[in-house]
DNA sequence: AGTTTCTGATACTCGGAGTATCACAATGAA
DNA sequence: TTCATTGTGATACTCCGAGTATCAGAAACT
């Protein structure tokens, strides 16, 4: 069984997936396939021929954007500036009214497919045993208890962060919102 | 300037309202105008002429749907148990397969849609001031201090089961995730 | 050379939102 | 009563985007 006739042209495929991501940031899930082609420059059979669904884009697409950008683990010494600076990265995918509309648009994505839902699981906790290594070194220093449900802890601060963001409530300060997490809210 | 013609006839006006929310509630926000229509025995002209938009009758709906079920506030002599109530309560949309899929779509709507976002929000809120008087009590018990953030509170709640929910995390343990909010990771 | 498969182009089908028009029914005004 | 006005269900449209089908030509295999 090998491969007779002409072969896939793999300029087509980086083409493809490039617009793809680029229209996915740029206006969210809501792109059309019309749209993929010709910011690939591209007949609209060759992305259907890679892609049979707009779904099958849209997840490669995603998950490519994921994996872009993965913030680097901090290491400041002390488990409260360290928390403090996920938080802010956490923070920082609503900063902007348009990136939060992204993050918004994706998140919202999740409740309609459970293969978004997975990816976004995926990706997340793919981020979150890399930073790992903070609780580790806090659970040596005595900051944290070492049975301590890190899933807890980090979907709590996510959790919140997307929470509010869904639903556009404004976001909580940073060391607020840490020192709850830590302290929690009784006396 | 008054009305001449014909009136609207009110039966019309409760059966689409009726339809459009069994049919929300049945398939998410997924139904389509003829199934309005159809399940409220009216013809599909009577439905636009009520509501111009789909999205319209969608926030009609998703309104009436969210005013249908509040839960009471517990009072049972201590703030632990009293949220405990109310975290089982957050759990509950999620406990059936069924019920956590429309939770999950009406959530992932909220984030297409600024105006569901906005229904949800209000409702929620809603929700939350009614159980303040929870956290009156335990004030004056002195189990809460007087200046905390009620609305991280319930949000860093809340937050954390929609957050899971979406993207399709089993959900905490109710009295583990209570020990969290209350007393933090730190030792 | 001949066959297979990719390529872009074009023209379809299909489904759902929204529009337009119809004859008819109900209401108010003259 | 008569007439104008507006709601009613029915039906047939337009529009748009996903997905399918077909094409002639180009590239790669035997």
């Amino acid at each position: 069984m090998k491969p007779r006739g002409r072969k896939p042209d793999p300029e087509v495929d980086a083409r493809i997936k490039q617009a793809a991501v680029t229209l996915l940031v740029s206006k969210g899930p809501s792109f059309t396939m019309d749209e993929v082609a010709s910011a690939a420059g591209v007949g609209r059979a060759s992305v259907f021929r890679r892609y049979a669904t707009k779904r099958d884009i849209l997840l490669d697409a995603l998950a490519l954007a994921m994996d872009a950008q993965v913030p680097p683990v901090p290491d400041t010494g002390a488990l409260e500036s360290d928390l403090l600076v996920i938080v802010t990265e956490t923070l920082a995918a609503w900063n902007s009214p348009e990136l939060a509309e992204r993050t918004r648009q994706i998140f919202g994505e999740a409740g309609r497919d459970p293969a978004v839902a997975e990816i976004i699981r995926t990706a997340m906790r793919d981020r979150m045993t890399r930073s790992w290594a903070i609780y580790d070194r806090a659970i040596a220093r005595g900051e944290l208890s070492a049975d301590a449900d890190l899933w807890l802890l980090s979907d709590m601060l996510v959790g919140l962060v997307v929470y509010r963001g869904l639903i556009d409530v404004p976001q909580p300060d940073a060391p607020q919102m840490l020192r709850a997490l830590m302290c929690g809210f009784t006396r």
